[in-house]
DNA sequence: AATCTTATGTATTATGTTATACATAAGTGC
DNA sequence: GCACTTATGTATAACATAATACATAAGATT
């Protein structure tokens, strides 16, 4: 506790951590919110937010809220007195990006990436890329909060690693966090990418609904879930593996997992893609089918809703187990639109209790195709803005300055 | 903040609360671990320890903790110190209890009950049997924590109401809090059974499992569901309902619901009954289909390792969505053993990736009858004792002695 | 029995936080 | 412009907590 350094001048930042959070959490916007929030008295809270506010870490926008009285000045974590870096690892290439905390790119750069290369080779490739990064966006954005990894598998997120089947070959619990912690002295974060998308969407458009549910519709199928606000990985990061829930009929085809009748089988961007290849059309990824859809192709709207329906069906237990309010539609194939969306809710509203759907919305995701990177940041700056950690960050930043 | 009574002798329970709470929920089992938890001084712990010794709401016991040198002396809640009043409003009966804080029930009752009973003339006999059982208690555990009462329906937790559709007619929104804390001035708690067998089964046999899933095969089908170490409700408190999944076929029986092919209608005891009733033999109720089966009909067996198979594919649909680490299996059929186990088993196995189901236990539950209503003393008990609450019940400890 | 280790209590002083009171600020509505 | 409301800052004294140091307790180990 304290600062162990010699003397400055300005005030301590010692214990300002409840407030930094309060603020950067959005559960307080300006000072009497802090004060009701915090429980701290006045001159605390003014002490403490001075000190803040001297620091850089926080600074008070233009923006008023009206109360009555005097209006309330409203605050914010300075988008500017921190960076951070991300990394979303896809299937052919990494997306790299030095990130403000807005969070919005600062600077970006892409690799291209085989599934085959092993993580040492590829992480020392992305340090790299890391490195000039975070010296560009050191000039202007002083203070690096994290790092962050998007993969395109299932990812122990406590530890860190990769885990179970996966695309990735050789990186079953590889000690991603170890290698880039060895080389950036920064708290370092390895998610899976739609568990990231989730979060996107989930602060950038619906940060008050408590329990929701995000399906990613792509060349795969995968969902992630919010529950009592917050990301649930379940025991092992697994959670919302719903691509290979099979339902079993006489005409169950062949997953690609090995399995028959897998909802992935069945209504995935690659199921679809071989649905119209087998009907003479040119198609192979989940591009490809949207395109066709785009060219209104009967063929591939009639597929696309039947995919709809089968993909309800599967939101349909998931909506009797877990109960959410909020349902979003993403990946390539939700740009199908209310072809994808009508068989979805179609299901739903057939197979769920009336109270399990009543006040449910189901929507298309309006996220972009970097909503990783962005969920990516937001990952970063919860855990390094939770009341936990931040006085950690702190320390690290008292100690940039000395 | 502090206390507005004139003064007393005894030492202020003022900020006792946080430290009450570390013991209540074992956080912290001794004061060594106490200093380490709460974060404060060996001083303000060893004060604030002593008034909740003094007060009686904590006891050391005779237990001692090995450490290397001298033993930490392990702290208690005083499960003499206070009582709380629990009903299991059950679909013939309801069944009250005055429970102390270990929990363990003091003195009991029961009353006939009809579904088709109006909430007030229910909860006004409910009040009358609470009041002469608070009577009784307050004899010996002086202070009244709270009520909390188990529903065989769905409950909106955070509103205290029956919602939806439910064998109780009439309960619908009724504000079953307002009037129970109208003559008792105490925090009154509302929820599923099957929430609090969950409740139950988790903290006295697994404590440490954060993410667990409980299902109760007995007349009926329903689910719990621990994350993150919490009970987790859902939107609307309807989490878990998974005895209405569909699962299609050419030969799908009708449900009670409604809707044809649901995993109560091919798995529950009702429809085990209804099967063995086709086949000549006498059953009603999942108790009728147990007594069959530990007569070892084969009929039984065969039936009873089917509905297994079938609660077996439900549960293995939710495992790849909430990735558990534990499934207990209750209710009146889980008395049925390796028979029922067996099937659900084969077909989660079968069924799920091996990430998922490496670390997978499914287990039969141990709890007995009045599962529900233990759950519902550790319900109060969780919430009474909780952080955020425990002033509050501080305040009306200390308004009680003045 | 002597020694080691960790648990636990408490006196003293330093430090941090709050309560209270007062003052000013910056809007709204008349 | 004026009163009214709520936001916000600060001085002072009262209060609470922590740091430090010392002392005792109670078992394990030798």
């Amino acid at each position: 506790m304290g600062r162990h350094e010699q003397g400055h001048e300005g005030p301590t930042l010692d214990g300002a951590g409840g407030i930094l959070s309060l603020i950067a959490t959005g559960q307080a916007l300006s000072r009497a919110e802090l004060l009701q929030a915090s429980g701290l008295s006045r001159v605390t809270v003014t002490q403490r937010l001075n000190a803040l506010l001297s620091s850089g870490l926080v600074r008070e926008t233009e923006e008023t809220l009206p109360s009555g009285g005097r209006p309330t000045r409203v605050l914010a974590i300075n988008a500017a007195s921190g960076f951070l870096l991300v990394a979303n690892i896809g299937e052919t290439h990494i997306h790299l990006a030095a990130m403000d905390l807005t969070p919005a790119i600062i600077a970006q750069a892409t690799l291209p990436f085989s599934v085959t290369s092993g993580p040492e080779a590829t992480l020392a490739q992305v340090g790299d890329v890391f490195a000039s990064l975070a010296a560009e966006a050191e000039k202007t954005h002083g203070f690096f909060i994290g790092i962050s990894l998007s993969l395109p598998t299932p990812v122990d997120f406590k530890r860190g690693c990769v885990v179970g089947p996966s695309v990735l070959h050789g990186w079953d619990d590889f000690d991603i966090i170890g290698q880039l912690q060895a080389r950036f002295a920064v708290p370092v974060y390895v998610e899976n990418d739609v568990n990231l998308m989730t979060i996107c969407e989930h602060k950038r458009r619906f940060p008050t609904v408590d329990d929701m549910l995000f399906v990613k519709v792509g060349t795969g199928i995968g969902s992630g879930m919010i529950a009592g606000g917050r990301m649930f990985r379940g025991a092992q990061g697994a959670a919302g593996d719903i691509g290979h829930i099979q339902f079993l009929s006489d005409d169950a085809p062949l997953c690609r997992c090995g399995k028959f009748g897998c909802v992935e089988a069945r209504a995935a961007g690659w199921a679809i893609a071989r649905d119209l290849s087998a009907r003479g059309f040119h198609a192979e990824t989940a591009r490809d089918v949207i395109d066709l859809v785009e060219q209104r192709k009967p063929e591939a709207l009639m597929l696309l809703r039947a995919a709809g329906r089968t993909i309800g069906e599967v939101i349909s237990d998931a909506v009797s187990i877990v109960n959410p309010s909020l349902i979003v539609i993403g990946g390539t194939l939700a740009r199908g639109g209310d072809f994808l969306l009508s068989g979805i809710r179609e299901l739903v509203y057939q197979r769920c209790l009336p109270l399990a759907t009543r006040d449910l919305s189901i929507v298309l995701s309006t996220a972009q195709e970097d909503s990783a990177l962005f969920g990516a940041a937001y990952l970063v700056m919860e855990n390094t803005f939770a009341p936990l950690k931040i006085d950690r960050l702190l320390e690290r930043f008292a100690a940039r300055l000395a």
